[in-house]
DNA sequence: AATAGTTTTGCAAATGTTTTCATTTTTACT
DNA sequence: AGTAAAAATGAAAACATTTGCAAAACTATT
């Protein structure tokens, strides 16, 4: 008797079965307050016999908000943006926004591209990781104005709110540290600069630091890896090949830090008594490490967590909040740094 | 003298300014060739000039495809998810799809709701990870007829298409490995089994292939602990604190194998001379790790590609194709497993 | 029982597109 | 130059909602 009934739930076919105009199932979802509790359940018992679900996208086209969020990272599978993602996801959603995810593997021009498809999406906010994009963006960004934040790094003058960790400091901390245990023969393995905001500030901030207490990273131990465990063991293997070796070594992250440290287990040096090992990251697990590595911690959860907060701010007060904010990174001193002896 | 035009830039502001007319303007869009040349070419400058976007969801409540795809997780922040949403989200995008992400913390109520509000996004697919899922879920699905499948484990009698691998298949794997090494003394690591299908076939899979040898896991080494390295690394240490110790430790997952790996290390003794150690899944880092662990390799980015294929060709067939697919496990035997030796 | 006030409902217009169909313009051919 | 066919365009209806406004249905008051 019920034949075509499965074709379409609309907002219509509700509002028949249930005798009452489209209107008021309308109100019922977005007013339920000016509607009799009575007609109400009626409603309801329709909606639910017909198993009719809302069109968000017929909603948006009124104005109203979308409730998602683009959110546009270089790569979901590093430990580091798989924490972030996780909190500023959850953070959202328990303000009712679901988040449209899209990577563009460090490519500035796909970023931009995806960011015009996220507006054709019409979300109601934007996270774009790192205060780094290409001119293109931003200006779309602006001219389409939506609310939107950078995160992961901070940076005073950057075009938007940035709620993230200063790259530079947490450079700078750990260069500090290394060089006040005494260290002089310095190597370092950083991933790729290019294209890549928080690695070069990073390495800026542990060259300003050495300097500082007249040091340096010897060149010929200065190496660039890709973000990997592998490249980074293979590269602090060669750097320990020789007798004329490093007795420090700063990574720029705790992956590649995990790597080097894997590297010397297998060559059979010590650490710290032999040789002294760096990250910068504190990734779920360093701590952990066998001997828990010394870093720097980058609260991932928190600035995750700190972001999503902010753009929904920005979201529903139509940009007029005060959101950016500096979530400071803080040397974690563990087992794997000592003293320099010669 | 351009006042408001940055108020609204929909179709008809740009079909004024390139005076033709609004449908002109759409099939300049959707359907290029039916549209000159010269006109396309005024309508293209208009659009530049007023920085139009074009809405989809205005397209979305004409039928059209809204080109997002739901994925719903338990989190995203396990490398192994990160690492399948990472391979999933690159492959759909390359067909134009953007994700919609959401994550339910391993509850499968959250997951109903997430299901729910993807619906009301109009996704014009849904993937969901594992086959374990609440009957509200899959009815929901069934009723609503969208696209969906099921990845990371493959299930035969499963209501939805699979594309994933056997986990019982690879818990057996191991679970043979260890025995043909003759090992005798035999713990075990696992997560939690409550709601985690994965989990609990890889238990099933070890156990039925230790009984087919005459053997089993010696029930006061039987472990379960929250997935973290850790957790893992505490566990580990309490199995080998006294000298009844066993002499493999098998791990639900790579990441429980790190954890104990690093205890065993920080406890002085030698894998696998004196204790062997198996993973499940092959994580990025299990490779180079030190010693490399000896696990079954999952592989997240086939499974996360062929998925990602799999919920396009549905969506694009109207449900009409085959895409379910098995991934095989694969034993890959490195440096954490040796022989029994009493 | 009549009135005024309040609550509840429905009508119709609006939202930004796409698409069918009809009309106009262009092209090709004689 | 005239015609037939083909190509390009526009008008208007459709899509699934929301919302301002007016009408209808109740309540409370006298």
């Amino acid at each position: 008797m019920t034949g075509k009934n499965k074709e379409k739930a609309d907002i219509i076919a509700v509002a028949n079965a249930a005798r009452v105009s489209p209107s008021t199932v309308s109100r019922s979802f977005n007013h339920p307050d000016l509607v009799k509790p009575a007609t109400r359940k009626k409603i309801d018992a329709a909606v639910r016999r017909l198993g009719y679900i809302r069109n968000r996208a017929a909603q948006t086209i009124h104005g109203i908000r979308s409730g998602t969020i683009g959110l546009i990272v270089p790569t979901v599978d590093q430990a580091i943006f798989a924490e972030l993602i996780q909190s500023f996801s959850t953070a959202v959603e328990e303000k009712g926004f679901t988040i449209l995810l899209a990577s563009h593997g460090y490519s500035l021009e796909r970023e931009y591209a995806l960011t015009r498809k996220m507006l054709e999406h019409r979300v109601d906010g934007i996270g774009l990781i790192g205060v780094e994009h290409s001119a293109d963006t931003f200006e779309l960004l602006k001219q389409q104005n939506v609310p939107s934040i950078l995160l992961w790094n901070y940076a005073k003058e950057a075009p938007f709110p940035c709620v993230g960790s200063d790259n530079y400091i947490a450079g700078h901390q750990i260069g500090q540290h290394v060089a006040n245990l005494g260290h002089k023969r310095i190597a370092a393995i950083f991933p790729p600069q290019e294209g890549n905001d928080r690695a070069s500030l990073r390495l800026r901030g542990v060259t300003d630091a050495l300097r500082s207490y007249g040091k340096e990273i010897h060149k010929d131990w200065y190496l660039e890896t890709p973000y990997s465990v592998a490249a980074a063991k293979a590269a602090a293997l060669s750097l320990v090949s020789s007798l004329d070796r490093p007795s420090a070594i700063i990574c720029g992250n705790d992956v590649l830090a995990w790597g080097a440290l894997h590297a010397l287990s297998s060559a059979g040096i010590d650490v710290p008594m032999e040789m002294s090992v760096t990250g910068i990251g504190d990734f779920n697990g360093s701590k952990d490490f066998e001997p828990p590595l010394t870093t720097v911690r980058i609260p991932a959860r928190t600035i995750g967590k700190k972001a999503a907060k902010a753009i929904v701010q920005l979201i529903v007060t139509s940009g007029l909040a005060e959101v950016g904010s500096l979530v400071m990174p803080e040397l974690v001193v563990r087992n794997t740094s000592n003293v320099y002896r010669q």
